[in-house]
DNA sequence: ACAAAAGTGTTAACGCTACACCCATGG
DNA sequence: CCATGGGTGTAGCGTTAACACTTTTGT
């Protein structure tokens, strides 16, 4: 019997956001230390409440933004989680996002102003509510969406060596690769493009610099192939 | 400035249903005819309000119920849509689900009293809202998890034969697949009981019924393969 | 005896893994 | 001249894909 939305109940819809980045040796998440009330002091995902004129993307870009300065950062949905009382204040669904940026690309003013700190996984303390839950979770599909599609781009510099890009790969899958596999693997993805310019600060000899090629990436996203590291 | 959640808006949270049955030839989803407004006489999803008292899966489980009549039904959280103007009553988010159902175990009255029908993928109608892209989304989440996971379980009859599971993974992944190659891929898995007992309505010969082995399968779940077919 | 589906193995190509040595340079 | 990281190729192995004929039995 339809008796129209009145009767139906509304919730808080809030957003989470786990935000990856890479500093050329571990994969790290950002997360921030509340300074307000519930849990005040406790360190959590940076978060807020959708509000009714927004989409869930433009709610994570909003909250995105509000902590690093940047605008179109990667991110993709991750999962709506909503335990009856995950959240102790008020009946509260939540909407996880993790993004993935470059480490360097952040506005350091507003990470302060955020007491926020980037976490290597392995260190990563108690978190809010359910928010370790969405950590692992997003962990997981970052692994698994590694061998179905290249990324990258969004972690690296603009020009970076393949060691670089190799430690990324190693510290996603938390597995040791070996170099030469590496490297052929990578090149067979056709992806990119090796410049003429030599990074001259990991070594003596210098490593060549790579970009991704925007053109063949962006292609390729949608074949889906299968890669395995 | 952290202002408690007083001020922050709340939102009207739909579940909707993707349900996939499989009849031996094709695979299927279940939609109901509406016979109520918004949009009375189309096609829709099965779906309901999320109720404050419950999580998103008992929500889900609730509506598969309410149109099945079978309880514990497999089930996966599939994405939460949020277009502005996605539902032209209200501002409502809607988390989709997907769930997979052996065809023959619903309740025939039930399915009437929706007006619900099977459909092939290929002639899913026009469908209300953005349930079209669900449908979409949904069907390109269970071909990936083909891949990752067993599935099969939750579509097929308790005993089947090789035919019926290799027809089944064909209309996933609507493709045909090799007799001899596809027996050899699932033997590899090492999940299914083969049964001294024939099915004798498909040939003269008669088939051989495989059952699936609980125990194992279970233990797979968690490994995450990669059954390349 | 024939029609219709079931059942069964082999080979060739390909892709993956493992592995070790020389190179260039700055100090 | 030596220490440090960069760069490069191959052979063996395992996996996958392609492929066709025989069996059974009801009509």
């Amino acid at each position: 019997m339809y008796t129209g939305y009145n009767l139906e109940d509304r919730v808080f819809l809030a957003v989470d956001c786990i935000i990856f980045g890479f500093d050329d040796e571990d994969l790290k998440v950002l997360l921030i230390k509340r300074d307000f009330e519930p849990e005040k002091g406790k360190w959590s995902l940076m978060g807020g409440f959708l509000k009714s004129n927004e989409t869930l993307d433009d709610a994570a870009d909003r909250i995105l933004h509000r902590l690093t300065g940047v605008h179109d950062i990667y991110q993709e949905q991750l999962y709506s989680f909503s335990d009856l009382d995950r959240d102790p204040v008020a009946r509260t669904i939540s909407t996880s996002y993790y993004a993935i940026i470059n480490i360097e690309k952040h506005n350091e003013e507003l990470i302060q102003q955020y007491n926020a700190q980037w976490f290597s996984l392995a260190d990563i303390p108690d978190l809010i509510f359910d928010h370790n839950e969405m950590v692992q979770k997003a962990i997981r599909r970052l692994r698994r969406r590694t061998s179905i599609n290249p990324i990258g781009f969004e972690l690296l510099p603009e020009k970076f060596t393949m060691r670089q890009l190799q430690k990324l790969y190693e510290a996603i899958l938390d597995k040791e690769l070996d170099k030469r596999n590496f490297i052929n693997k990578i090149n067979s993805m056709d992806i990119l493009i090796k410049l003429n310019e030599k990074d001259m600060t990991s070594s003596t000899k210098g490593s060549f610099l790579y970009q991704f090629d925007q053109e063949k990436y962006d292609k390729k996203k949608g074949d889906n192939f299968y890669l395995k590291l």
